[in-house]
DNA sequence: TCGCTGTTGAGATTGAATCTCAATCTCCCG
DNA sequence: CGGGAGATTGAGATTCAATCTCAACAGCGA
């Protein structure tokens, strides 16, 4: 994420907090920084060592401050099979974004479907729930990325149909 | 599950282990019956207690034997957010359903819709993936189920559109 | 029966996540 | 400026699911 962007992640934040009461501390600026500073999906126990020693900070406020980023919408808790729980800062710039798994490899590839939106809505309203806070996570195996690589209809990482003509 | 389906999976079950040059040891029977033996999906510390004194089995070996079953696909993990493992024995009886999770109150909803695997094929097509083992989970909120209730268009369950006509 | 190999169980161990609580910090008000 | 309420933090203890270890056991074939 660029700088400029990344001011606008902290003013939101502070913004947040402020909303609630709470204190835009020094600590959780850190967070906040470390968290968006890049594109990456994370899980709690990796954010303690990557803390400059100048920022650090303890593993209870990183818990407690990510539970409040979740709070706030800025932040998205995404569980892969497994058991395995990552965050997911990404949803600032693609809000609607969801998550294929692929359960061999863990390879996790981020992807839009306006399609997809419209049957989560359908779905979720079918079977009486609030279409509003929807998540969607498909596993899958990327096994036949490798075997498409030979394949004359698999080209630059996708897969396509036939050339038309 | 009715006595007869139980008497199918446990000799499905039989047969997998023997294929694999395994024992079907009286503990892995009576966790098969156990598992099998109601639709719940459950966590495998809840297993321990369920087990009649006569039946009893250590925690390892409960731990071992649903690693097999999943790896036998009679059984299927289902991770609801919070880091929350379930394991769900439906898939024998309706191998294409899907989960959709109250973000409040937890509850789960097993549904099969025939777009959602034409469109889980589409996707994992078009991004390389193989289509096999595939899971989807949409996570909502079942807060609008209690509005609902007071809607003229919400009867019996289910939300309506307005009635034709 | 012997012996190989799979199987089990009790308990130790791991690792993430949460909890506790005293010390510290901020901000507001008089 | 000083006091105080409430928010915040950190170190360490605690919880809990899950895994690991290893010695004892069980089943099957020779």
């Amino acid at each position: 994420m660029d700088p400029q962007s990344l001011q606008a992640v902290l003013g939101q934040a502070q913004a947040f907090f402020a909303s609630k009461g709470l204190r835009f501390t020094k600590q959780r600026e850190a967070l906040v920084t470390l968290i968006f500073r890049n594109d990456e999906h994370f899980r709690p126990e990796d954010l303690l060592p990557r803390l400059s020693k100048a920022h650090a900070v303890s593993r209870a406020t990183v818990y407690r401050t990510i539970a409040l980023l979740v709070e706030s919408g800025m932040l998205r808790e995404i569980s892969l099979g497994g058991g395995e729980r990552l965050y997911d800062p990404n949803f600032l710039r693609s809000p609607h974004h969801n998550h294929l798994v692929c359960v061999d490899c863990r390879k996790i590839i981020e992807f839009e479907d306006p399609n997809i939106d419209v049957m989560q809505n359908c779905i979720t309203r079918r079977l009486g729930f609030s279409p509003t806070q929807k998540a969607l996570r498909i596993e899958g195996s990327c096994d036949r990325l490798r075997l498409l690589g030979t394949c004359p209809n698999f080209k630059g990482g996708k897969a396509r149909r036939a050339p038309r003509r």
